[in-house]
DNA sequence: CCAACCTTGACACAGCTTTGATAAGGTTGC
DNA sequence: GCAACCTTATCAAAGCTGTGTCAAGGTTGG
């Protein structure tokens, strides 16, 4: 049905087919595949090709960034190293107990769902 | 009382200067200073240096992940973006609820307090 | 069956990151 | 007061990132 090629997909989303291949090869957006393999990316991957590029020209961070926090999403063991080296900091005198720290965690969490709901309603509207 | 200079810190820490100073400027670790603005690592310092060596070696990233990372921490607006983004991945045909996100976030948590505490133990034996 | 797509792979180049070396000058302890 | 530190700033080289382009070959639709 409705799924464009790589070209048709760069046209609309902003990109090159260059970087769209660079994109899925760092884990970023992976489209589907014909049997004879040629991509396929759908409303959906077009949607997130082009919040990308938003997120990028935003907020001054390039592509091996994102792939990173994508991998301290994946790899649970390496986001609670890094998380725990981070919290660790010389700001909070002493370290902090669980569960002040998890109170601050889920005060974060009602910041990102305000963030996301956010983004839904832009996405609505576009 | 003691507090270490710059290449004495490096000696113990296994870092050179220069990358001491990097590591400065990057954000990650701000040593205090003297009045007349020498560096002095303190035994925290020390620690954090010496476990960061040891999340780069353990898990294949580099500083400027780290920095990123923190930067992630430090700017709410960011992290709320990237997580929001992040959040909309195809493996969730739907979109999730913000309650069942919340649910999922929470059981992160407590994988991460695992990891915290498992560090704090390493730290309390070295 | 051929034009116009698609695929992967390679070479290339600009720009940024990471790291070292060196210079010019301030601080400190004996 | 001088040797041995420290500071910042700069030049430099190696490596990685992001991006273009091209080549050799497979797929597809009229």
């Amino acid at each position: 049905m409705e799924a464009l090629t790589i070209h048709e997909a760069a046209e609309t989303t902003g990109w090159t087919p260059r970087m769209l291949r660079y994109i899925e090869r760092i884990g970023l957006i992976e489209p589907a595949r014909t049997e004879s393999g040629y991509r396929q990316y759908g409303a959906g991957d077009l949607q997130r090709l082009r919040t990308l590029r938003e997120l990028l020209a935003e907020h001054e961070i390039g592509l091996g960034d994102v792939a990173f926090a994508l991998r301290l999403r994946r790899d649970e063991a390496l986001e609670g190293a890094v998380d725990s080296w981070l919290e660790a900091e010389p700001q909070r005198p002493e370290a902090v107990s669980a569960d002040q720290w998890l109170r601050w965690e889920q005060e974060k969490h009602a910041r990102i769902i305000a963030a996301l709901t956010t983004n839904e309603t832009m996405e609505t509207a576009a």
